[in-house]
DNA sequence: TTGCAAATGAAAATTGTTTCTATTTATTAC
DNA sequence: GTAATAAATAGAAACAATTTTCATTTGCAA
C-alpha cells in the first residue's frame, strides 16, 4: 500500500513524506468523507505537532493532482474523500443527534440527463444532501426542527 | 410592487422598511443571483449608511421565509435570488456566468423511500444543487473549471 | 402620538482557510 | 553512505466571508 501511495505521490513530483502516507491511509479508510479538520485530528494521534496549514496544502495538492476527490457542501466547508472508481453516494445528516450515514443512491444520471437534453448545460459537480432523523431520534421523537 | 412587498413581508412578521423594498426590489429586478455584497453595493447608491450586516441580515430571513431562494456556489459563497417558481424544485447553477435555472426534477421520493425503509429514519428536508456550464458556457468553452 | 418590539449601524468576534518565514526533511548526485 | 538542495513543515499571522453584540433608531399597533 505505501508503495502504491509512493508511486502516485511520485507521479505528482510529490516527495513521499510520513505526513503525506499518513494522510492517504486515513482517506483510504474512510468510506465516506472528511473535513481538513477531521483529517488533522485524526493524524494529531500520530503527530503531534502536525500543522492544521500543512493538511489543508496536502489535501489540495492530491486534489489538483487527481488522487482524492472534493466535495464543496451546503455548510459551505471542503471535504475529501478518496478516489475509487467505487459507486458515488451521498449522505443522510441526523439534525438532532448528527450523525451521518451513507446513502447508496445518486440520482445524478437522471440530473445529467435533463441538464444536458433540457438545458443544453454540462454537469460539473452536484449536492445533495438529506436531512431528516435517523431512526433513534424518531424514537426519541424530541422538539427537533429542521434546521 | 411596494403594496406587494408589503404583503410578502406582512405574512412573514417582518416590518416593511425601505431597505427591505430596495433588497427586493433589486432581487426582483435581477434574472441571476447576487452575492451579499452584490446586494449591498447596488443598495448603497440609495442608502449611504448601510451596513453590511443588515443585507446579511434581510437575505437570510427572506430566504428563511421562502421569499428569496440561496445557492451555494463552488466558490463557497452565498448568492440569494428571488423565487419565481412555487413548486418544489432543484437548481442548476452555471459556474461560470452565474446564471440559475430551475430543474423540474426532484429525486425526494426515491430518497425518501431508501431512508425510510433502508435507515429507518425520516426526511425532514433535502437540498439538491447541480453545478456546470450553460449552454451558452459550454459553446464559449474557455477556460473554466469547476471552481 | 406614543410605547415598544423589531430593525439598524458600527465595531468586534468568529470560522474556515491561506500565506509567510524560518527550520527541517526527503531525495539526488556523488 | 553523505553532502547539497529543493521541497515540506510548524507556527504564527493574515485573510475573507459571515455572524454576533449592543446601543440607537424606526415602523407600526394601540
Amino acid at each position: 500500500m505505501e508503495l502504491y501511495f509512493h508511486s502516485l505521490l511520485k507521479g505528482l513530483n510529490l516527495k513521499t513524506t510520513p505526513r503525506r502516507i499518513a494522510l492517504l491511509e486515513i482517506l483510504d479508510d474512510e468510506q465516506g468523507y472528511l473535513s481538513p479538520e477531521d483529517v488533522w485530528m485524526r493524524m494529531k494521534r500520530k503527530f503531534r505537532s502536525l500543522g492544521l496549514p500543512t493538511v489543508y496544502r496536502n489535501l489540495e495538492e492530491l486534489h489538483e493532482g487527481n488522487i482524492i476527490s472534493r466535495v464543496i457542501h451546503p455548510d459551505r466547508k471542503l471535504y475529501y474523500y478518496f478516489c475509487r472508481n467505487e459507486e458515488h453516494h451521498h449522505h443522510f445528516v441526523c439534525v438532532s443527534c448528527r450523525r451521518v450515514e451513507d446513502l447508496n443512491f445518486c440520482a445524478g444520471r437522471e440530473m445529467e440527463k435533463l441538464v444536458v437534453e433540457g438545458i443544453r448545460g454540462r454537469v460539473l459537480s452536484h449536492i445533495l444532501q438529506i436531512n431528516g432523523l435517523c431512526s433513534e431520534c424518531v424514537l426519541k421523537e424530541g422538539a427537533v426542527s429542521d434546521e
